[in-house]
DNA sequence: TATGAATGAGCCTTCATTCAT
DNA sequence: GATGAATGAAGGCTCATTCAT
């Protein structure tokens, strides 16, 4: 299972082969197929480990203050973009990509994501009814969040743009102080929790050249600057 | 390039070998080899056909007022989630996973991601200048909102959820209203623009089969019902 | 290893194919590039096959009087021409004309080319010293008498010509006779040694047709008895 | 024709193709098949273009003595061995190779060489009658001569080691002076004439790159030396 | 005549999978 | 359990050749 993390955050989904995956392993090919019957089984396996035990890691907030359970979860979300490799979240993005191919991944993929889903709306639940949240559709504004997190990645990693996850993380910290947060609710600047990571994909150090970069966002400031001249803090 | 098109759609990025889309032409595999050097600049080829037009039909908008444009712009993206198949948005997705391994790819997705988000930083700034909407920083709710609906639109094709993206629409209108429009702006709900659709796209009738559904979504209702019981409409 | 040689001496270096090869051993082609790496690869291998061994049978020869050493030499060399098949001469032509493309061809054909001149250098410069032979340069000999065999190969396969080799024969005898033995050697008619032949280049049966002949070599005998009419034994 | 022989020279043999062909002409790949039926076809006609007009320069000795005509033959052998590139006579000798599986091409080297060896065997019995010759088998003398030149010149390109034709050029002055010569004929160092070259295949700057090399010769050079320590001019 | 386009056979190579040991 | 070897299907690509215009 490390090893197949390893070889697709290294080659990526579709360089991903039974070969490269024994390579990074004590066995051979051979033994590869002794334990699984193909590389989908492999693969089914591989999902299923690669999506287990966030569940386990949830429960960390459970009695704290929706607010800050709430921050928490933000923060961790934007953490990860920034913490794991461009390697893991373009590998990520790729298996996403499978689902719709694949029913097994899509039905593991869907099992981990309501689990992010029911963490959040049970947070934004918890909230509305200790009054530190105004009175709204948690499944609509969790749905709304996931979708801007998740955009946001994608953005970032797809198009090599730093930016753009640092954008959608000012954007959702205001919108959640002024359309979630009630006016005496304050979002926590020094967390009391945070969410914590999962330490299996601890830098591999073994990602494949990053495509983006600090140089290639200038071009995107000097075009937002353009475009949003007068307005004080662009970025 | 449409014949690439469809057997894209059918068959998704990963499965898509010249022979595929010979299959959908006049021509056998050979011919195309005459007229592309690889697979590879085919689908150079292919992701420029694909990217390009949006500019100009971007224009149809110009000379509304910013509400309007705003408005045509973001029932125009939902509606397009809606309107292609789920063939269309899995290849799409599977494209852009393949951005960060192939330069090419995504300097022609940061070419149309950026148009896509000039156009709505444009409209933002235009709306802070005739006093339609609210002083903010444009660039900022641009990366937000395009995220948004970036990943409002993943989560609903990998995921096979509609009401994500439907959610992720009822939350993006009620942002509008509450952090982008000034209290005497309205957001139109009778469209006096809409934005032109791409109809190199209309459907192909062609899509592999589709995974999601219906039925599917009822677990959806069910585990989101009980976790916001208490929420009158939840869907 | 053998499956190449016969490839090669059937259809000619051109013609080799992984294919031609697969077909005269038990495998598949597949098993071929799982043993080596490429077709390249094999055939990097097969020229090492080729052209080792050389050094080892031509100590058969160490001990013998210089004019033995000598006569083995050169009687080795004209019987093989006459020995292996035109298959044969044909292919390993084939993979010289190769050489100035391919760093690794030449290379390993230096070598054995470098091999072969050092023992014809070594015999002469031997003979000099008992004093067999006339007191001359042993290089320009060797590099001489190299390419008068070579050459003789190389009309005789090339052009279908038999006497091309015979007579050039003839006169590396009397070039030998009068030019580099002294007067009081004679060139031993009885061979006290023979050069042993590489017993793996055993006929194979399996030449292409053989484009030569003797009813060709009646113009031969025709133009040449014309332009020599005066002189008793052309041929 | 000519467009051919660029491409010969520049690609050589197995990489010659007819696009390659009609990459050097003013026509399209399509004309070359209206003009020829078949890649063979042109070839065919090359080969025949590639190798005429020799019986026409031979003229040009014509007239001379025996002796001054065969220095003429050996030195212009040999300087053609310098003076078209490597690209022209590594071709050539893929040409050559390629004999024994085209009758076509056999029987046209067969002619040309023909040509060439009744010219010698002409000098050699024009010498013998004049008795500025020993007597001797002229055409043995011949193939041994043509013999040693063409394997003087196959070991100096595919082995890419200039000092064989150098070697080969001293021993053939030596073997014609001792062997061919009456001791009162004298091999003319200040030629009266020379035969003509080709000017068809003037440089075409177009060569490959050449594998050869100075450099490499040391090796040569320092192998050769200590077999022939005791002698004084080695080269 | 000339040509751009098209084609199909064939080549090298990759890879999931099988299997004897 | 494990493995090295083997395999066949498939993929990208090349090229001589054909053909409508």
């Amino acid at each position: 299972m490390q090893a197949t993390y390893e070889a697709l955050c290294a080659d990526g989904y579709s360089d991903l082969t039974a070969q490269r995956i024994a390579d990074r392993t004590e066995m051979s090919k051979g033994s590869l197929f002794y334990h699984y019957d193909s590389v989908d089984d492999l693969l089914a396996s591989f999902i299923e480990y690669l999506l287990a035990g966030y569940g386990h890691r949830a429960e960390a907030l459970d009695g704290f203050p929706p607010e800050e359970r709430l921050a928490a979860y933000v923060e961790w979300w934007f953490d990860i973009s920034t913490a794991e490799g461009t390697g893991h979240h373009t590998a990520m993005l790729e298996l996403r990509a499978q689902a719709p191919y694949n029913e097994l991944f899509q039905e593991k993929l869907r099992e981990s994501d309501e689990a992010l889903r029911d963490t959040l709306v049970d947070i934004l639940t918890a909230g509305i009814e200790t009054g530190a949240f105004v009175d709204h559709d948690p499944a609509i504004a969790a749905d709304f969040l996931l979708g801007a997190f998740v955009g946001a990645r994608v953005r970032h990693f797809t198009l090599g743009r730093a930016t753009y996850s640092e954008h959608a993380y000012e954007a959702t910290r205001e919108y959640i102080e002024t359309e979630i947060l009630t006016p005496e609710t304050t979002y926590p600047d020094e967390p009391a929790v945070t969410f914590p990571p999962d330490e299996r994909f601890a830098d591999t150090g073994d990602e494949h050249a990053v495509p983006s970069g600090a140089e290639q966002d200038d071009r995107t400031e000097a075009a937002t600057a353009d475009a949003a001249s007068e307005h004080e803090d662009t970025e």
